[in-house]
RNA sequence: GUGGCCGUAGCUCAAUGGUAGAGCUCCAGAUUGUGAUUCUGGCUGUUGCGGGUUCGAGUCCCGUCGGCCACCCCA
């Protein structure tokens, strides 16, 4: 038996390394300001083709249940996000900062770097017009990938203003009917030859190249490259009008990361849309908008690709799943007064594992070594006294078992988790 | 959804149309209480699945399922 396709396994490696995205993702949202909330994984099929047309159906994992419903497995956030705050806008001070990491679907053939289900941070400000939002949220996007190791040659976010094309549009005398089809062609016109993009925008193609070609032009966009130069976060960022992004509901800036190389789809998009909580309320809430989304599975990647990001990744993982103690049993008789001190242990925080069955001295360090202890605690001939071996080191200690507490404590190797796990927070978030 | 390439042990891969193998991993042991290396032994296969051609198919043909890549689409 196989997962579906597109579905995937988390084997305790896969998992901690999503935990450790996760860890990332909520560390630095909330660094941010931003609050964390979720909605159900199962929506209505109407509340999709309400805001991208019955075509979307095609791409949901959607199906009727048993009550007669048409239902959709989400395959995003924005939606929900509209729908919930256009319920409960009331009860919240704007601007409102929302984040969630869910997990979404589409029923599409699988291929690198996009599944039938990911999980795919979201970030939104509901509220709030002014452009300071928009350098927010992009400040936001870099910081997040930041936190992953990457620097300025590792990816670049590039900012766009859909307002900007919108105008363009008009003093073209564009029909409005033709926008979003002369939208996808720009938005398209980067992976396909000039000539073919040319032939499609007919006339409007040479004043479009031109406005491609000059990297800027846009008096908002320079301001937003002008704010975020003042948070030193210039080089991270890249003007480029030739992003427009797929969906029709984006209404002013807009911006996507991508790896420096190329090599991988985009690993984060998103921008303004001011229009959406209106449309999909039927116009009882009108609000301003504007958020981003960053999946797991192209990061993912890039972070395996980047050595600075992988071995952040690894050190992470270590620090989740390694032991504190291992206990060696290495006379029977004592296992009852071992797994006092076990418990003992473990209500100081510490994390403990040991043998369930009798087994050979030799086996039961060699387990300690592989499950990543720092110490190993032998309970034999020795007792009331035990010895207490630093793996690393190879060093031995014998101490009375009524000081071994005392003695642990003081090894700075394990004191520092015992009180972490005392008090609060997330493991591993070793960077703080 | 369309097209191309691929599918052999848990993993990485061998095997001219002629008896399915290796390395790694895993498990057990190497004179009784200390991790590595080494050595010995052991487990795992309807060669993705189903048909066909052939004396004989992992190998050739058809179908199907799965994977990778491109297109489509884009969270």
């Amino acid at each position: 038996m196989q997962p579906l396709p597109g579905f995937r396994d988390f084997l305790p490696q896969d998992c901690a390394a999503r935990n450790y995205i996760f860890d990332r993702w909520r560390e630095v949202a909330r660094r941010y300001g931003f609050v964390e909330w979720d909605g159900p994984v199962l929506e209505p099929t109407d509340l999709y083709t309400k805001k991208s047309g019955a075509e979307i159906v095609t791409q949901l994992f959607n199906f009727t249940d048993k009550g007669e419903r048409e239902v959709a497995m989400r395959p995003e956030l924005t939606p929900t996000l509209a729908r919930v705050v256009a319920a409960h806008e009331r009860e919240f001070k704007k601007p409102l900062k929302w984040f969630s990491i869910p997990q979404c679907f589409r029923y599409e053939k699988q291929q690198r770097g996009r599944l039938r289900e990911h999980f795919q941070f979201n970030a939104d400000i509901i509220g709030e017009d002014s452009l300071d939002a928009d350098v927010e949220l992009i400040a936001l996007c870099v910081d997040l990938l930041r936190a992953f190791g990457f620097a300025a040659n590792d990816f670049v976010v590039r900012v766009s203003d859909r307002e900007f094309w919108i105008d363009f549009l008009r003093t073209q005398n564009v029909p409005e009917e033709n926008w979003q089809e002369i939208l996808q062609i720009i938005d398209r016109s980067e992976r396909e030859p000039r000539e073919k993009t040319a032939v499609k925008l007919g006339p409007l193609a040479e004043p479009a190249f031109k406005i491609l070609d000059g990297k800027g032009g846009s008096e908002k966009l320079d301001r937003v490259l002008a704010a975020l130069r003042v948070r030193g976060l210039a080089d991270f960022v890249e003007i480029d009008l030739g992003i427009v992004r797929g969906l029709a509901y984006y209404s002013g800036v807009v911006f996507e990361a991508f790896d420096r190389g190329g090599k991988l789809r985009a690993l984060a998009g998103g921008g303004r849309y001011d229009n959406l909580i209106a449309q999909l309320s039927d116009g009882a809430v009108s609000l301003p908008a504007l958020g981003f989304a960053m999946g797991d599975v192209v990061l993912g990647e890039l972070i395996g690709e980047t050595q600075a990001a992988r071995e952040k990744l690894g050190t992470a993982i270590a620090t989740e799943q390694n032991l504190d103690i291992y206990i060696v049993i290495a006379k029977e008789e004592r296992r009852a007064d071992a797994l006092a001190k076990i418990q003992a242990l473990r209500d100081r925080g510490y994390r403990v594992d040991y043998s369930l069955t009798a087994a050979k001295v030799g086996k039961q360090f060699q387990t300690a070594e592989q499950l990543g202890a720092r110490v190993a605690i032998l309970f034999g001939d020795e007792w009331p006294q035990v010895r207490v071996k630093t793996l690393a080191s190879r060093e031995e200690q014998l101490i009375g078992n009524e000081e071994m507490l005392a003695y642990l404590a003081s090894l700075p190797s394990l004191s520092s988790r015992a009180e972490r796990s005392d008090v609060e927070g997330p493991r591993g978030s070793t960077d703080r």
